[in-house]
DNA sequence: CAGTGGTCTAGACCACCTT
DNA sequence: AGGTGGTCTAGACCACTGC
């Protein structure tokens, strides 16, 4: 195996290929890669040259080093990240996934705004599924969640959707999200939603809008959620 | 100059070395380093080892390395990273920072809830500034910010604080932000803020809880926003 | 024990900036 | 031309893992 020749550092231009085979499905979440000698070797630079690539590929979350064992891809659905993409938290500080409970799953065509969000062509087939998420059995959050069925062909045909969809995606569609990109607002409950959250008509609620980018640089997935507030907060660390 | 002689990697203690170095001050903003070179013969290891500490602090943005003419001390006022820390925007995707205008400036005893935020003495000395924000005249966030004295002495008797608080605290007070920590929530706007936004009363607004910290790890400064999102959202990119 | 990643070094050459 | 950071190499030794 050799490199194309760019004009690439070495080191970005192995990013490159094996960020490539992490898009293809070649190297699979919890895989092993090959020793960085064996990386090296096959690809004729010196080691250093590839541990910088994995290096970077590694602060992207994208690999996990355990020394002593070997370097591996990343497995999202792991007890460690797994709140890497869920934000909320009781005040007091202590993290906890909510249940959640599945309200409706339709198959239609996608709306203008969806289209627009996800890049879509115009009619084409989405699934909006809804769900209601509790913690300690009151209802925090209520999501709609939009996936094009040509990234996730008959998702609504599948017997259990499980609480956490990323580990689904990345098991049963090859698609890893990296990724979100989230736009917060204060809105007052819709009325279709005050119910399921048991909360009066009028009250405030967070509206968070979220879009999930896919390893290879797709939004593949739409969401909107809105969320009670009272015991349960947003929290952002930024550095 | 030579290094303590721990257990810890020789790259961790130049960085350990050189982030002290900035936390008292002894490197100011956009100050150029020593060149590598220099450094590692300052210190005793090879230039390599130097880079991977300077890397680390680069990847904090503690530093910034332009090629071909030095490492400088990170500038946090400048253009590149006025945004680091502030995450509204508008729908559309522009960036703007929004005036700001002064409500009150009291100083007075920190309540226990500050003192805990804070980490202060109970009835310790802090300042409370009130600003309301504004984008194209139309006022978009009301917030209350909360400042020990014993860190920025006498800031209250400042003649004009700028709208970019964190600016000053860099140029006169010696701190450098280099973390923020947020909690949100969906309020409806507490009486006496509705009037500054120009809002009903009973309107959803987004609060947001902010604690600043220094450089050292010090929490030193707590903040309280609460913002109109109708035309302004918050909005957060997580990879 | 062998194999892996983690650290450290020394030296080479390149790309960029200033003078 | 001389100095800076950026890339790349080759080789050494250490720390951790599993057989």
């Amino acid at each position: 195996m050799s490199l194309s020749p760019n004009f690439q550092p070495l080191y970005k231009q192995v990013y490159d290929y094996m960020t490539a085979k992490l898009v293809r499905g070649e190297l699979k979440p919890s895989e092993a890669l090959p020793s960085e000698q064996a990386l090296a070797a096959e690809l004729n630079v010196s080691q250093g040259t590839v541990r910088k690539a994995l290096d970077l590929m590694v602060s992207e979350n994208l690999l996990e080093r355990r020394q002593g064992k070997g370097t591996f891809v990343s497995e999202f659905t792991q007890e460690s990240s797994l709140f890497r993409f869920f934000h909320f938290r009781e005040p007091n500080g202590s993290h906890l996934i909510p249940d959640s409970k599945i309200i409706s799953i339709k198959r239609r065509a996608c709306t203008k705004a969806e289209a627009k969000h996800l890049s879509l062509q115009a009619k084409e087939k989405i699934v909006e599924l809804r769900r209601v998420r509790t913690l300690k059995n009151k209802p925090v959050i209520v999501e709609k969640i939009i996936q094009p069925l040509s990234v996730f062909p008959d998702i609504d045909k599948m017997d259990d959707l499980p609480n956490s969809l990323y580990t689904l995606y990345q098991e049963k569609f090859a698609i890893s999200i990296v990724e979100v990109r989230e736009e917060l607002r204060a809105v007052t409950v819709p009325s279709d939603y005050a119910s399921y959250l048991e909360i009066d008509a009028g009250a405030a609620v967070l509206l968070v809008e979220r879009a999930s980018v896919n390893i290879d640089g797709r939004i593949v997935e739409w969401s909107e959620a809105f969320c009670k507030t009272e015991d349960f907060v947003y929290s952002v660390n930024l550095r």
